[in-house]
DNA sequence: CTCAGCGGGAGGTCCCCTCAC
DNA sequence: GTGAGGGGACCTCCCGCTGAG
């Protein structure tokens, strides 16, 4: 829970902190869902805050992008609107279409998580396969006893793929770096550079999916792959879960802000005992399955429901 | 309704755009979260293209920040985690630090409406006020014939104000500004040039907040108040709904991927008789308000409920 | 290894101006 | 009014380097 500078650090808890500083800043619905959407991408999907920053400002041009066609086309108009140059706008516009024509990906968190992180477990799996019974590592400089000992130490749950040096290592994060700049436009590619390259390499024993392993005879570093994601499979498939289920949330909310036809909205506050929360909730689960069901034709009206219930916290007003 | 440029134009459809856009793109659900956020902002609630990208920049701040105390105050790892400079986590560090100290407005989207366009009609009341029955202008260049003109011309449902002219409009615009960027520390404000004046000006025309008159014996233009909000209430009392249930959701839902006590999250995806669609959401509602009467006590456990419901779309997936 | 400084380049956000249709 | 160009200021995000504890 506590945590403070220098001496102790605190690795485990990332929310508590997020939601202390929010709740001291006071700040308006937007810019929360701006937060809780930086803190995903960046801390926990392994975005670059750069990667982030450009993310939004596409979603703005985007933005700027369907105004212009909303206004027949007209770019002084949407320059005003937006308060963005017409040269500028005249820029946006060509990139967006550029896009749309070529199919080509414009966004920049096109993924949970960013290609070279995720990618990784596959690809060396892939290049440095291993089969059981063979060796994970095979180097001419230590002797039989020595790789022994070395191999032991490797947990029997790691993947199955071959230890690797510190350049094979670095090697395969410039592939993969490569090829995740393959989808972008030349003019938009980063170079892989030495302070990126740490960055990525950090990332990937941070999180635990490459182990260094103490080499004290060898002089150059060798590394495991340990896992076979970026992030652990639970908190993984979580994130995104939630990510998509707010994503869908916002828009049938923008079919009731334009008031359409069959679009329900429902809030409720509400106090329960707190020995029966847990059966509230079943209860609730049960009566939404069985409503469902009961409506329920195949081949009829599309519909779609997202919920979520649980502690309301003084941030949630009213 | 009708207004016009070139060949054809298209004002009142302004989702319809968004979503054709969207589909073409298949976009991720972060990214779909980020473009409706910029679209509401910048659109509707008319934010500046430049305000939105750094109420973003300002949430991956708040992101870096949060990192750096979980690490120990500890600038390279931080660095290193977010790919940023480590002169630049400690210019950032220092921005927030200084924001959490003074109390000070951090962020750029702190309302769903910048300050300059909500606040003018009631400063322009305030400052301009009109008593029923006397006259709404007077201007010693016209004759009383021809100011009885344009005042027939107001509606009666008109806010209680006088009619300005272009300098005293201005000088509104000016005042607002400068009243917006007091909350600001000296750095950050911002000048009001002529490029953004004129872009103020142009939204509260375009938004018909304030309406200008024909003045063909005048050789200065003339404007009225035409409406005590900057958006039509009902679409601004749902667009700020709406961000707040996406806001509440969203940290819901973070709640659930952490696996705490008490959380539930439900997705229904089914199909419905197309004459049953209301009756169906009526009996929901119903449903849920028995629900959470049944289990509430007052003073118990703090609950909360968000649920949106209505069509399916292709991008929704599953 | 961490902290600290200073150098640079590219690109984006702002500002203002003119000229042709 | 709109389109299309010119200029310049400032900041931010990238990169690289060196030196002090």
């Amino acid at each position: 829970m506590t945590h403070s500078a220098k001496s102790t650090v605190n690795e485990d808890p990332q929310k508590p902190e997020v939601d202390d500083v929010l709740s001291e800043l006071d700040i308006s619905s937007a810019d929360r869902i701006l937060i809780y959407l930086a803190v995903n991408a960046m801390k926990l999907g392994g975005h670059r805050y750069g990667a982030f920053v450009e993310a939004a400002t596409t979603a703005a041009k985007l933005a700027v992008y369907t105004s212009y066609l909303e206004h027949g086309n007209n770019v002084r108009k949407t320059s005003l609107i937006h308060h963005v140059e017409p040269k500028r706008v005249r820029a946006i516009i060509k990139e967006v279409q550029d896009v749309l024509e070529d199919g080509k990906s414009l966004t920049t968190l096109s993924d949970q998580e960013p290609y070279y992180l995720s990618g990784l477990p596959y690809l060396w799996q892939e290049k440095y396969t291993w089969q059981p019974g063979e060796p994970r590592l095979n180097r001419s400089e230590l002797t039989p006893g020595e790789q022994q000992d070395l191999e032991e130490k490797l947990p029997e749950s790691y993947p199955p793929a071959c230890v690797l040096d510190l350049f094979q290592f670095l090697d395969l994060i410039k592939l993969l770096h490569t090829k995740s700049q393959e989808d972008f436009p030349p003019r938009q590619r980063m170079a892989l550079s030495d302070a990126l390259t740490e960055h990525i390499k950090f990332r990937l024993l941070h999180s635990g999916t490459v182990v260094r392993m103490d080499t004290p005879s060898l002089s150059i570093p060798l590394f495991a792959l340990a896992r076979t994601h970026y992030a652990p499979k639970g908190e993984r498939e979580r994130v995104f879960t939630m990510i998509d289920d707010v994503a869908r949330f916002f828009r049938l909310m923008q079919d009731w802000t334009q008031e359409q036809e069959g679009v329900m909205r429902a809030l409720e506050v509400f106090d329960v005992d707190s020995d029966r929360r847990v059966e509230a909730l079943q209860e609730l689960d049960q009566l939404l399955q069985n409503w469902a069901d009961k409506y329920h034709r195949d081949g009829g009206y599309p519909m779609l429901l997202q919920l979520a219930a649980g502690t309301r916290q003084p941030q949630d007003g009213q």
